[in-house]
DNA sequence: GATGAATGAGAATTCATTCAT
DNA sequence: TATGAATGAATTCTCATTCAT
């Protein structure tokens, strides 16, 4: 018989997770240097004692955070990409949406990114392991996309193609855009994708 | 005979901006809460109760060097976009290039970038005067001359023309990646420069 | 056995006061505003933080001490009341020697009112609490006595019986002369007061 | 022919005095420590160098400021004392209440006695000297008068005769009040000081 | 495991004082 | 005489980190 986890244990059990999501609202908030890390315990209804036994130092809080809440796209994004069917264009019409609705719209992910952008300097660990678990697959991803496209003479074999990361550029433009201005200058999202896609499409267009 | 300037006046004349062009190097360095101001008056060649002279708190040091930095580009925008000539496309094509250079290439220009991302929570006015200042007008520019562009029958009415924001998108990326990475991926500025005004102008492009 | 109070416990729970009793050293030596919490701290054994740890800012810990040091006349002088017997002007000598003895000659009494006088008014409220909660009390105490020595027929119904501050002058005199001239110009304590009772006395006797 | 004496010239005569003034209303404000010299200046109408070419330090600026407020009244008191006619009883009253409305009412000499009490211990030579200055002739105008009246067989040789402060001590005590309560707490001074002469004079009354 | 009292290095800010002009 | 830019010592307050319980 499996031990029963008590609730006393479940609750261990999830301690640093719990910690991290607190200091993540927390880092939100006030960005790194400025986050009291008793605010994050006091968030987590914890006591600082107990973060400093799950994590050596401030710095490792805010690493462990950072890929905490990275990790939820990557998944997701594989699955949807194998029930994509049809024309390459339509694919990458599929890909773009999936991509862009979390890249834009998702919160966690906007926040990850001004991290990455306000204390890169000081982490440029994060950076590069954010780029390839994050980052890279994502391109990749588009890239096989449109190099089948080309394959199929779909698209033309536009130097952009060369450049897959320009594909994302409107997504990445839309969360600044979010990160900068909050809710103080709205933008459509819908109807911003909609005119990145057809763009980009058009421009990646044969003929 | 013209009032001899004094040595000392000529430096007083000239104090507050050495301590921003210092503050700015520190704050690149080390960000807003991590820089001490004991460090940018080092640099400066002041002591830090000079700085307290001139500026009121840490906060009033950052936003007057966040203005300090960003008066540069404007000016230029407007002489150069009075000289273009010829098609929509060949002016599109030249504001392009005008723009990436120094929303992408120009270290302080992004590092300013990087600051509005970071601080902007406890900025908000700089980031929204910075978007009057400085984000609006290029947005204008660009409109200008798309609008010009879809009159005269180049442009087709794509739904990207609501949204000149896009055409500025790869320029974003660019910073952003360069502000991310530094010297660690290096991209090819001119190659992806040219793949995506291929990209856009093709985008754009009636028929 | 009744649960062992450890060291750490029962130092921790005598904290908060002796750094008070320190503070009160310190401010008597210095005043409010030259005081150092650093040597607060340094007198009180501790350091800086963990005075910060139980009051918040200098302010507090000035106003702390004052309620600290002022809590402990007033229990005695409601017990010593009811123990007094006699004519009204055997129980007003009484009162007058004990109230006396405490205003001028307790030094703590007297560098609290050196406090209220130098920071009232950056302290307000504080003057006001001490007026409530320690001079209206004593007054409301001599005027119980001098009213039941009207009503008795002993005092005349002297114009001062309207303003039993009166009484308390003297003493009051004593305790600034100390504050002014410390152990520079001695007062004979003994013999003023007595001057000031047979004067006080005589002015109120009927006849 | 004198030579005129320039605005200029006249103006600079009187900045000491001005600053002193000034100097006066700042430390009413702020007390000692926090008055900045700065401030002191800019009410003056000159600048922070101007008050150093006239004191040497801050504590200098403080000191002559006591001692230039505090000036005004005793050659009042001895002009008045020569006019007193009448019995000693009449002539006691009359001294009272002129050296009650300027210790009690006067603003400058209850700020003064504020200064002391609460800076004496950093100033005592300046506490001293105002001893000799200003309380002690008082002290003595007062013993003249009741020595008088005892010698004339008016007043009884009370123990009070010996501490003429006594007499003075309703004065103190209303100053002091003010100096606490500001206008929190209002006395009527007129039915004060009465009631304070009445009880003196049937205190210090043969019979 | 968890607590929270205690530490102490560190940083922003203030302001009396100086001195070149 | 007067100015005001510049200095730098001093002080409050913060907070990551430690550790006895």
């Amino acid at each position: 018989m499996p031990p029963a986890v008590t609730k006393r244990a479940r609750r261990k059990a999830e301690r640093p997770s719990e910690i991290l999501d607190a200091a993540f609202e927390e880092f939100v908030l006030h960005g790194y240097a400025a986050t009291r890390l008793e605010d994050v315990a006091t968030r987590a209804g914890v006591t600082k004692g107990t973060i400093y036994f799950y994590f050596d130092t401030k710095e490792r809080v805010f690493e462990e955070m950072v890929r905490h809440k990275s990790q939820s796209f990557l998944p997701g994004l594989k699955d949807y990409a194998l029930t994509l069917r049809g024309s390459a264009t339509e694919r990458l019409r599929g890909l773009i949406a999936f991509t862009y609705g979390h890249i834009a719209e998702n919160r966690e992910s906007r926040e990850i990114l001004r991290f990455l952008i306000a204390e890169g300097g000081r982490f440029p660990d994060l950076v590069d392991r954010h780029y390839e678990e994050f980052v890279a697959p994502i391109i990749d991803q588009f890239r096989e996309v449109i190099d089948q496209g080309v394959a199929a003479g779909e698209f033309r074999n536009a130097p952009a193609a060369g450049f897959t990361e320009i594909v994302m550029s409107p997504a990445v433009l839309l969360s600044l855009w979010s990160l900068l201005f909050g809710t103080r200058k709205e933008v459509d999202f819908v109807a911003f994708t909609e005119a990145s896609v057809d763009l980009l499409l058009r421009g990646l267009a044969k003929d």
